[in-house]
DNA sequence: AGCACGCCGACT
DNA sequence: GTCGGCGTGCTC
């Protein structure tokens, strides 16, 4: 017999499977993870298939060393050959993703915790410390090894264990992650629109529900009914939310109505913890895995829902290696299963809400919000006007107004600026220099409070220059604005009130995060100056004011869904502002206030935004009309990444020639970001009419495919979300 | 990815 | 004369 095995080294020139003899005493099947030779040593690898006969040569075949375990189930596999599809994702990055790391890294550990009880009746000692052990485990019984250790002397412990007196109890446990904050437990009852909602997705089988609901308008309360109607079925739940949003409160929530139910799958785990979660998932101990974009991979069996939270997040989208679109493998999961898939969002995603005109998904609107309060007013206040009255602050009089109402309320504010750092960049005023990273084509980020200059692309640092490099000149120009200096600025307005300022820099891990929150939350009056990390999902309940400093800001992103990404950005933004009991108001200052995004924001009018955008992609040829695809290419000799580039793009035409109807656009270029951490890119965008995609795209894989130069790494994206 | 094989410059 | 540069090719 053969097995036809998948080794796990991850390179496009080895992911073709290999074919190995199987011993007559080893009896393997799909999905086993099995050890191989291969070269000069010895590799992990996972059985394919079992066959008669290999068509290689079968005097060169080497044997199977050993089987390790089963690890894969037919659904896996299944899994993993639709993401090869699909996705053009390397097969063993597929099992990869089925799999949690330790095992595939084969460091599988169980944990154990220690328990001391008593092995004798005989409590005869002359050793009063000793004896002080002796009588506690006699009144407590079996104690944990740890908690006597903090008690009693440790060298007293181990001469009864020495002695006999004492035995060691070993027992396993799960390294389950620790409930960070507790919430009461409420008893939601439903209104009638949330009720409709539940009804609805409980009928169906295989369908994809579209769930539009305003901001707070109860969508996490659907969820949570819809899972406890399955779990009563006797079936599993996947529910997966952004990253960001996996926050304490979050878990609070599910621990809560489910209990042990669920397994939570987040970064901030430690890898026992993680595997410990997973297996707790795959035994059917827990039916429930909530987590982020991965958690769509969680081993549960029979599942009756699966809900992407906050469905237009751009993480959704595997960026890097491997590249995947949660929502077409959770769609692919939810067919298998024949069970309902939610999208649910305040504003959905518009190739989403374009699958429902198209009757691919289904729409579920919920208008009311559940507490039954209006949306904070949004008043759009124009810059350019603000300059004419005189006003050159970032900050403009109707904000500075709101601001001192809202402190002398005792309320408080929130003010985002989607930058962070103090300016955007140095210029010199003489000469017009700007500092650049050595490694990276993008202009330095000057950082007051270390007196720093930072390039945000590669983390690199830089000494700040006090003059000119070039001229000499000392007269220095400071950039757009950031979170630090728009703190300075308020420090100087508010004197002594409370600020707290929220950006990468500030949280560097997610305690920080959750610390600064909280204190945010215990404080009034107080002010938070925050990045797009403040923007989603926290509850602020004394919040009263928003201010969004300079809302063009992701406007000017010169990809075709940076209106999109505004839309959504001002109405999480605002969405802080109604959580109160006060009214909430939001001052949203922009240099274009009659562009259509600020004024469909305003009025939260999604369906009209929807309209503008929708014919704007129809008419400019953007997704989801058409297929857009990148080729990057990437490398430290810039030559030879120019060299690649022009072969590729060489054949590209080629391809175009025989499906000149299908292109709308083919075109070879510098990347924006034209050098990263020291290499060159290099991309060929790609723009392809739906109808014949399925046939061309393969094509476009291979003939990036089969690149032999050394240095230089090339990669097939498809509709990139992020293209710098 | 690693690792071996193989063909051209500056050194004990 | 060699040591070692990295270009090319192979791994069941």
């Amino acid at each position: 017999m053969f097995a036809s095995i998948v080794i796990d080294v991850s390179t496009s020139k080895l992911e073709r499977q290999f074919d190995y003899i199987v011993p007559e005493d080893l009896s393997l099947v799909r999905g086993d993870r099995v050890l191989v030779p291969f070269g000069n040593k010895q590799v992990i690898g996972f059985v394919i298939e079992i066959k008669e006969t290999s068509g290689y040569d079968e005097g060169k075949l080497k044997c199977v060393i050993k089987k390790l375990d089963h690890a894969l189930t037919e659904d896996n596999l299944g899994l993993c050959f639709f993401m090869q599809r699909t996705f053009f994702t390397r097969l063993i990055d597929a099992i990869k993703l089925c799999l949690p790391p330790i095992v595939t890294s084969g460091k599988v550990k169980d944990s154990f915790v220690d328990y001391v009880l008593l092995n004798t009746d005989n409590l005869q000692v002359k050793n009063a410390k000793q004896l002080e052990i002796l009588l506690y485990l006699k009144e407590y019984g079996k104690v944990k090894k740890s908690d006597l250790t903090s008690k009693f002397s440790e060298s007293s412990l181990k001469t009864l264990i020495k002695n006999g007196l004492l035995k060691l109890d070993r027992q396993k446990v799960n390294r389950a992650p620790k409930n960070l904050f507790t919430e009461k437990k409420k008893n939601i009852i439903l209104n009638e629109e949330q009720q409709l909602a539940v009804d609805r997705i409980l009928r169906s089988k295989f369908n994809v529900f579209l769930l539009h609901g305003v901001t707070g308008s109860g969508k996490t309360e659907v969820y949570i009914n819809v899972i406890k109607n399955v779990l009563s079925q006797g079936k599993t739940a996947i529910m997966l939310v952004p990253e960001i949003s996996l926050t304490p409160q979050m878990f609070a929530r599910f621990k809560n109505a489910f209990g042990e139910t669920v397994a939570i799958l987040h970064s901030g785990l430690t890898q026992g913890e993680r595997y410990d979660e997973w297996l707790r998932l795959k035994r059917g101990e827990a039916k429930i895995a909530l987590g982020a974009r991965s958690c769509v991979f969680a081993p549960v069996s029979n599942v009756g829902v699966i809900i992407i939270d906050e469905e237009h997040d751009g993480s959704y989208y595997s960026e890097s290696n491997p590249r995947f679109h949660t929502h077409e493998i959770a769609r692919y999961l939810a067919y298998l299963n024949s069970c309902p898939l939610i999208l649910g969002s305040a504003t959905p995603s518009i190739e989403s809400f374009y699958k429902v005109k198209t009757g691919e998904y289904s729409l579920i609107t919920l208008n009311n919000r559940a507490n039954k309060k209006e949306l904070p007013n949004i008043e759009i206040v124009d810059m350019l006007m603000e300059a004419r009255k005189g006003n050159i602050n970032m900050f403009s009089y109707r904000f500075l107004n709101e601001l001192e109402e809202c402190i002398k309320q005792n309320s408080q504010a929130m003010i985002f600026i989607n930058r962070r750092g103090y300016s955007s960049f140095l210029m010199c005023r003489e000469c017009g220099y700007v500092p650049k990273c050595e490694d990276c084509d993008v202009s330095l980020v000057y950082h007051k409070e270390d007196n720093m200059l930072k390039c945000h692309y590669c983390a690199k640092r830089y000494k700040v220059l006090n003059k000119c490099p070039k001229c000499g000149s000392t007269s220095i120009r400071y950039g757009a604005v950031g979170t630090q200096r728009v703190v300075e600025e308020l420090q100087k307005i508010l004197g002594n009130v409370p600020i707290f300022r929220l950006d990468n820099d500030t949280s560097t891990n997610k305690q920080n995060f959750v610390k600064t929150l909280e204190e945010f939350n215990k404080t009034t009056p107080a002010v938070l100056v925050g990045t797009q990390m403040i923007a989603k999902g926290h509850d602020f309940n004394n919040v009263t004011l928003v201010g969004i400093i300079d809302a063009d800001i992701s406007l000017h992103f010169s990809d075709y869904r940076a209106t999109e990404r505004t839309f959504n950005l001002i109405t999480q933004v605002s969405g802080r502002a109604g959580r109160s009991e006060k009214e909430g108001k939001v001052i949203l200052q922009t240099y274009y206030p009659r562009h259509y995004v600020y004024r469909c924001a305003s009025t939260y009018d999604y369906p009209a935004f929807y309209k503008r955008e929708i014919a704007m992609r129809e008419v400019s040829h953007f997704p989801p009309f058409v297929e857009m695809l990148r080729v990057l290419v990437v490398g430290k000799l810039e030559k030879k990444v120019t060299e690649q580039t022009e072969s590729i793009f060489f054949r590209l035409k080629e391809l175009r020639e025989q499906f000149s109807s299908d292109f709308v656009y083919l075109q070879a270029m510098k990347c924006p970001k034209k050098r990263l951490q020291g290499n060159f890119r290099y991309q060929i965008m790609m723009r392809i009419y739906k109808k014949n995609s399925g046939e061309i795209i393969p094509k476009i894989y291979d003939i990036c495919k089969n690149i032999t130069v050394n240095n230089v790494s090339v990669f097939v994206e498809l509709d990139p979300q992020n293209l710098s």
